[in-house]
Order: C-alpha cells, then structure tokens, then sequence
DNA sequence: AATGAATGAGAATTCATTCAT
DNA sequence: TATGAATGAATTCTCATTCAT
C-alpha cells in the first residue's frame, strides 16, 4: 500500500477493462467489475481515471497503441506491395488469436454513433502508406493506371480489416465457416493463398484487356 | 408471445425499437420509453415480448427480413457476376441512406460476443449465391479457375459488408473520407466505378500470366 | 399496487423528508433512508420528484405553506398591533410544539450559502403586512412618529423570527434557559407577556421624552 | 491531538477549514480538500484531529474565539446599556463584513440537532452581562420596573443576533431588503439609529403610563 | 386485455479513514 | 514524523420487470 502502481498493474488494470468493455459494451460494463476482476477497489481506479469515459479512453489508446506498434513492425516500404500484404495477413492472423478482445472492442466504436475520434488517428497511418504504395507502383507500370490509387487503397484496407474482423467476431467466424467450410478457421495458410491471389489480380488486371469479355 | 395485435401496430413498436437499440445500443435502450414512444403501455409490450432480449431479436428479425427482402429483388442469377454486383453496390449505396438505424444495429451484432443466429440465415443466402455464380463463371472459361470459389465469394461479400457499414457508421464514414477525400460520400458514382474494376481486374486475372511479373 | 399515492401518503412521504433534511441537512439526508422510512422504495420516490433537489424544494413548500396557512389565521387587520401581536405570539408557540422539524428546516435555508429563493414569499407578505400597521398606528397618533416604520417592522420580525427558532433549536433552547432560566420553556405566558411588554414600550415611547435621560 | 505545529500553521489550517465547513457544511466538506488547500497530507490533519466532527469542533472554537475576543473588547461596564450597544451594533456591522464564514459557521450550529456546547459559554457570557446591565440600571431607576431584567436581556441579545445573522446569510440579507428596501445593507448608520430608537424606548417607558391607551 | 404504479437490484461516483512506507 | 495510495461503504439515481387493478 502507499506506493504508485507499477506499469504492470496499470497495463492489467487496462486489460481487464478491456474485456469487460469488448464483451459488454460502453454502457453495461461495470466499473466495480473491472476493479474487482483487477483486484483493486473501485475507489482506486477512479484515483487514476476522472470517470468511466476516461478510463474507457485509456483503454482504447491502449488498443490503438498495440495495434500500431503491431503494424509498424510489419511494413517495409522498400519492399513491394504484395509482399507487405502477405506480411501484414500474417501478422494479423497471430495478432487476432491474442488480441480478441481489442479487437471486438474496436468493432464496437465503429457501430457507436457518436465516434471516438482517437481511434481514426490509426486509420490515417493505413491511408497514407497504402496510396502512396499504389501510386509508386503505378508510376514504376507495375499495376494497372485506370484506377484511383486511394480507392484501390481503400478496398485492400477494407479486406484486411474485415479479415481482422473475421478472426475476432463469433459471428464473424461463423459466417467465414458458412462461406469457406467449418475448418476454415483453422487453416490460416490457405486464407492468406487465397486473398493474396484475390489482391495480385485486383492490383495488376488493365483494364483494357478485358473490356470485351463477360465476366 | 405475439397475438392480437394488427400487423400496422406491430411494425409501428418494432421501427421504434429498432431506431431507440440503434442509437443507444442494447444496454442503454430504455424499454420504457420504447413503449411511451409506441404509444403503448409497458405492460403490453411484456405481453407480446418475452423480455428486453426477444424483443431486440424481434427487431433484428424486422432488420433483416428488410434487408433480405431488398437483396432478393437485386439479384438475377441470369445475368453476369459483375452485372449483379453493379446492382447490388447501387441498391446497397440507396438503401444505406434511407436505413442507417438498421445497419447500425447489423453492426451491433457482430461486435457481440453471444451471436445471434437468426442473422446468420442471411449470410448463408449471399454465401451460397456468390459461391455459385463463381463456379459457373469458372466452368464458363469467363474466370480465373486456380481460385477456390468460396473464398472468392467471401472476399467478394466482404467488401460489400465494408460498403454497407462504410455508409451507416459514422466513424467508418471519416475513414473513407480519409482515404477517397472529403467528397468521397458524395460521389456514389465514382465508388461504384472504382469498386467495379476492382472487382473486375479481381476475378479476371490468371496468376499464370503474372507468375514472373514483381507487383 | 397501481394506483397513485393518495394525498395522505404523499404528507407522510413529505413528512418524513422534512424531518430528515432538518436532522441532517441537505447533503447528509438520504433518499434511500427516507423511502424506506416512509415505507416506499427509492424508485417510486423518483417517480414523483425529479431528484433530491426537487423533493427537497417539494418539502419546503410544504413547510412554508403550512406556516403561512397557520399565520394567516392569527392575523386580524382591524386589531389593533399588539394584540395581533399577543395572538401570533402564542400560535408562535403552539405551532413550535408541533412544528420543530419544519422550523430547523427552515434554519437550515438561513445557514445555507444559496439561498432558496421561494421561501422569500413568506417573508414578503409579513413585511408589507407589519409596516403597512406601523404606518397606521403612526397616522393615529397611537405610536411614536420619529420611527421608520418599516425598521421597526423588521425589528418586530426579527423578535418574532427569534422565538420561532428559540423553540425548535436544542442550542436556542439550551440559551433560553441561560438567559431566563431552566423553566423558561415552560412557562409560556411569562414569555408571552415580558415580550408584550418590551413590544409596546418599544412602539409607543417618543424620544423627545427621553432625550435628557441617561439609559 | 494538538502536537508539535506552530501557531501560524495551526491557525492557517483552521481558517481553510472555517471556510470549506462554512462553504459546504459539514457533511459535504471534504477533509481532503481540506488538507491539501492548507498544504498537508491527510494523513498528518488525523495526526492532530480525531476526526472530522473533532477538527469541525476546532474550527468553530476558534470562531468563537475570534468572536468572544471581538465582544470583550467592546463592552465597557462603566458606560450605560445605550452606549455599549451602540458600540456593539456598530463592532457587529463591521465584523460581520470580515467574518461571514465564521457567523454563517455559527448559523449552522444553531440548525443542528446535537446542539454543540462549546459554542453555548458564548451565550452564558452575554447573558450574565446583560442581564446584570439591566438590573442595575433598574435599582438606579433609569428603567422601568415591571419588566424581569433576564428577558429584557434575552430580548436585547436576540436582536443583535438577528442583526448578526443578517449580515451573514445571502437569505437574511435579501428579507432584510424586503423590509427596508434595497440599499438597506449600506447604510449601516441608518439601521445603528433605528435599532437604538427601538431599544431606547422598549427599555425606558413604563407600562404605567400606558395602561389606559390601545396601541 | 391493458395499464402504469411500484419494486429493488445495480449502476457510477465520492470520501472519511487507515496504514505501509 | 509525515505521506498519500488504497479501501469500501454509502450516496443518488435508473430501469427491467411485475402485478393489482
């Protein structure tokens, strides 16, 4: 007693919060739960966080904070683009395993009305790297130049973050075994095969070759 | 459980639960003020409903049967993939406008850790049809065939889930700002366009005539 | 069950609420306790007032309603000031008796930093009234015309206000008997009469009389 | 209780809690906000203060420390009843422009049930003071003698206390407008006049000289 | 069948008080 | 001696749910 909690503590504390707050919700989460479940009092918790708002907060920074560090790991912009997708589908493959909880979390602020604006900082990071990928190959004629590099950014965005999704949601889960068979779940290698054929097309197909077929 | 009660009357209670569970969320709902709303007493909405929870699975159940029903009209198994996927993006992008509560709500569900099985019907429809589509196009010469067909038609759902949800949650809606531009929202047509030849270039594309190419 | 309080239950519920808010304040009295107390749960208690502010503003008003019936009974314009006085004195003295929740409360408002405006009105009618007496007197000849009469209304007031308090705090009391002895409380028509006396010299002197004497 | 801190702190942390208690009363000042406005640990205010009710105990001693010594140096056995309130109206008036925290400390008291008896030596003073004042003047026949001189002075103090008190709480000050309208709380002088009027002839007249007249 | 008054458990939050350091 | 982190009971207030009418 008497001495500030270690960072161990703290990250504990965040970590239980995150749970409760994935699984429940912002407004059924019990901040006495959490203290108890953190085994500190509730009185404590509210010495180290102005209110339920706020501690939610820490909590998603915490979330963002993994992620990030996560993704940062990952990327190599010398390395070309395909290369870094299969990279970034692996990472977060692993990642989902461990990190459910953050990343049901993350799911909910997006099905919130009012959102939380700290959250987008991390989105703005994707953006960025992924146009400027696209454009740069682009410009060296690796892909095809019919199509906006942002929206084309904004598609394979939306692919890894509904493959991220898929790992982390019950019904998303269910739902990948409805479309791909109930061992899907299991063979990571096979999705990441697929998705990266799916992408390498995507990316390099001109347009112009196919502008007489029916597809 | 759901007896005397005209079927006008009935979609009155659920639209206003519907609008009440989407912007509030589950916890936060006030039942009450659900039946205040309703113009009916607590009493009778007890009557009808079982508790807080059937009645949010009665309103999902409205959701999706709203939802289902639109799909149905889209979709003409006669016509080309992408043919069907230019309808579905349009109707999709319409009726995000007009039932943003409802997606919002679809979004909710996902974000829960206790899935709700009534929503999964509606994927396995999609699942079933795109997977379909895929092989008959394989079978026809039109497409890619060293694709699994169900992982195609899944990546293909996905990132028309991301559309949907892109256009019913607020914070998705920033991020597809950040990426396509400020006017992104607004210009539905220029989305459509760009998702298509995504889609196209996608499905079309043989990995054989990439093999040696670095993207 | 079911059917709104009656008149008799809401005055219990009043009472009750008076009694605790002059035992332990505003801040300390408990909502929980007073529910329970009156033999309701807190929840009902929050279907009739908003919060604690306004069930305790709903037992001010009852208090002040309950004084100002009783004082405008006892006030008889066409009698002459000290023997209204004589009556208000006395009711003064019965209803403290009966009334010693109400009267603490009443203290508790003059304590308090934010006034409550609403008890003001009780004020206001006594001063209209008292000066609007002395002024007549005065037009008679009966008191003493060098006076202002509405200090002197005040300074009425405030002997009147004093006995009022005197009789419901247990300090006030506890000073009573200093000054008059421990029977002082007992003996209301001593009381009764050395106020008289001081109220009628205190009206009807003329200073011009006492100006060469030494006090 | 009481230990090694020199009177400067002493006195400092007393003042801050005359005002935190006078501020918010007893129930909602908070100790710790208490402590660290006089740049103490919590800890060390326990040191020297069982507990709130003995530091509240403490804080209003020296209120009525303040006040005794204020009283004592003002009244002058020598001089006449008259004159000694003159200058005790007047040494009111101004102690109360410096000291509202400490009188509206000294109201809540009187609100109290549990009376506190600390602050009743103040009142045993007063009392023997004026009620030995009266008597004498009555032997000198400079007052009348049908009055019992312990509630002439009960009645003397419990118009000074008024006036205390008025000066002191927002709700006196606003009902003493009501009477003497709106720029009665400036002018002090006027109040100091009108009060010695009242007084000077409630002690002087005899009742005598009034039987025959209706006041 | 329909009402809505009534319940009471549970939520967030605040502090007086303790006690390891 | 002095600290302030930690406790946990108590507070106000909210609803899902029940049930007498």
């Amino acid at each position: 007693m008497g001495v500030k909690l270690t960072k161990e503590e703290r990250r504990n504390i965040l970590a239980v919060g995150i749970r409760e707050f994935a699984d429940s919700g912002f407004a059924k989460a019990s901040i006495r739960r959490i203290a108890s479940q953190a085994k500190i009092s509730t009185g404590l918790l509210y010495k180290y966080y102005e209110d339920k708002e706020a501690f939610f907060s820490a909590c998603l920074d915490e979330c963002l904070l993994s992620l990030e560090t996560m993704l940062a790991t990952i990327i190599d912009e010398e390395k070309p683009l395909l290369v870094n997708a299969a990279s970034l589908i692996q990472a977060l493959q692993s990642y989902s395993r461990t990190h459910k909880d953050e990343l049901r979390l993350y799911l909910r602020i997006i099905a919130d009305k009012d959102m939380k604006m700290s959250a987008i900082k991390l989105e703005s990071m994707s953006a960025n790297m992924y146009t400027s990928f696209i454009k740069k190959a682009q410009e060296k004629g690796l892909i095809r130049c019919d199509v906006d590099p942002s929206y084309f950014a904004f598609f394979f965005d939306n692919l890894l973050m509904m493959l991220h999704f898929t790992y982390s949601s019950p019904y998303l889960e269910e739902r990948f075994r409805l479309f791909c068979g109930s061992e899907a779940l299991k063979d990571d290698d096979k999705c990441l095969k697929e998705l990266l054929k799916f992408l390498e097309s995507a990316f390099t197909f001109s347009s112009a070759e196919i502008k007489h077929k029916e597809v």
